[in-house]
DNA sequence: CTGAATCCGACACGATACTG
DNA sequence: CAGTATCGTGTCGGATTCAG
């Protein structure tokens, strides 16, 4: 990009960190892989990016063949989405968010921006990592106080979060804190958590949920123990 | 990191980018995942860095419990090595050549640094994604005019690249641009280019070595062909 | 109200020289 | 060999403004 950010070095990752390496460029492509975006979605999700500079890198990543630009004829909005190219940058967002998760996580600090569609592809992320599976295909729907509806499926191999909402053996109404707390707390710290999903759904379908993502504590085990600060999901 | 870094933002990518995802930080890590380097080492296979932005890097990385400082007593040189934490970080460089070769790849420029350390470990990372695989397992061996030698292994499931040289099947003599060039051309035109790596072993280990690298042109087919810029290996 | 452009200050980084 | 020191430039954040 910018002739300071050149590596001079023949080198693949050198190669790719030069067109995709400056600030908020990996975000970008994090976004818009969840499927195309207005520049004011981008720009909220992202939290504290200028315009002009959401406006910089979105013109680099058009010129380097990685986003489109989309104008719908008659609207004034402008809708981006990622070319071929783009989307095969999925693996390196996929690597960075298991890197993360397991060495760089820690509880969200009070003034950070909180989406649950971007926690939500994290967290898909992770379990397929993980090699988490259900015993069956399941599609569940997680509303918020604040802000879209999110789809989580499993879809018999793997995980994967979209936004919207879709037809769901199991619903969730909640907040994103909720959610969040539920998600990095261990296992088997979760079941007095679940409460604040308000899950609605077959009591078939709370149950893979159940059995899947929570561990029910044993009755007798119900004294106080000391707890690691480290969560296991 | 800096406070410039910061993204204020709760998604692991963002998390992970702020440790890693300054200028230098991963190519760092890059060469330290072929093994503990000095800092002179790191400085050369570098390029252009200068010494107080490595230092920096370094301090940073050992900061974040990423890397560690040896100092051998008595000796001057200081060593640095990955901690697990480090080393965890593959899959993310793995991931950056992947891309980078499929999308970001040119031949290599006059003054660019060309080292056969660094994109012999590409080239391997880049097989092992395609699946390639020999009919058992080899080792082969490749010494240069100038630089080290090093060392390509398929143990029968995956490919990798170690400095220094080991028994072999194979070994090669040549230099790393002619290397490089025999890597670079599609598998139909690396016939001719075979003789300048002065291949030595045993006739079962070159046809195992040409069988799954070069394609043999046909010799009705001899006649001149127009050829695409793009490169298949 | 969306999708920008502009000016300014802070600091990340590069180039060069020098030190224990 | 393994760094420091100094100084200039480019990248980025913050605030404001502007056009459709």
């Amino acid at each position: 990009m910018a002739r300071t950010k050149s590596y001079d070095h023949f080198c693949a990752i050198a190669r790719s960190l030069e067109i995709v390496g400056e600030k908020w460029t990996l975000l970008i492509v994090r976004d818009l892989l969840r499927g195309p975006q207005r520049f004011s979605d981008l720009r909220r999700f992202m939290g504290g990016i200028t315009p002009k500079w959401l406006t910089n890198r979105l013109r680099e990543l058009e010129a380097e063949g990685i986003v489109e630009r989309d104008s719908v004829s008659g609207r004034r909005e402008v809708w981006y989405r990622l070319t071929p190219k783009g989307r095969d940058l999925a693996p390196v967002l996929e690597s960075l968010t298991i890197w993360g998760i397991n060495h760089a996580m820690r509880p969200p600090e009070p003034g950070e921006a909180l989406y649950p569609e971007v926690f939500l592809q994290g967290t898909t992320t992770y379990l397929n990592s993980r090699g988490l599976r259900l015993p069956s295909p399941s599609t569940w729907v997680f509303r918020f106080d604040a802000g879209s509806p999110v789809t989580i499926r499993f879809d018999g191999e793997r995980w994967s979060a979209t936004p919207g909402e879709s037809e769901a053996d199991l619903v969730g109404a909640t907040t994103a804190a909720d959610l969040l707390a539920f998600l990095m707390a261990r296992v088997r710290d979760r079941a007095p958590l679940v409460a604040a999903l308000h899950l609605e759904g077959s009591p078939e379908a709370l149950a893979v949920f159940r059995t899947a993502l929570v561990r029910e504590p044993a009755s007798s085990a119900r004294l106080p123990r000391k707890s690691e600060p480290q969560s296991t999901r």
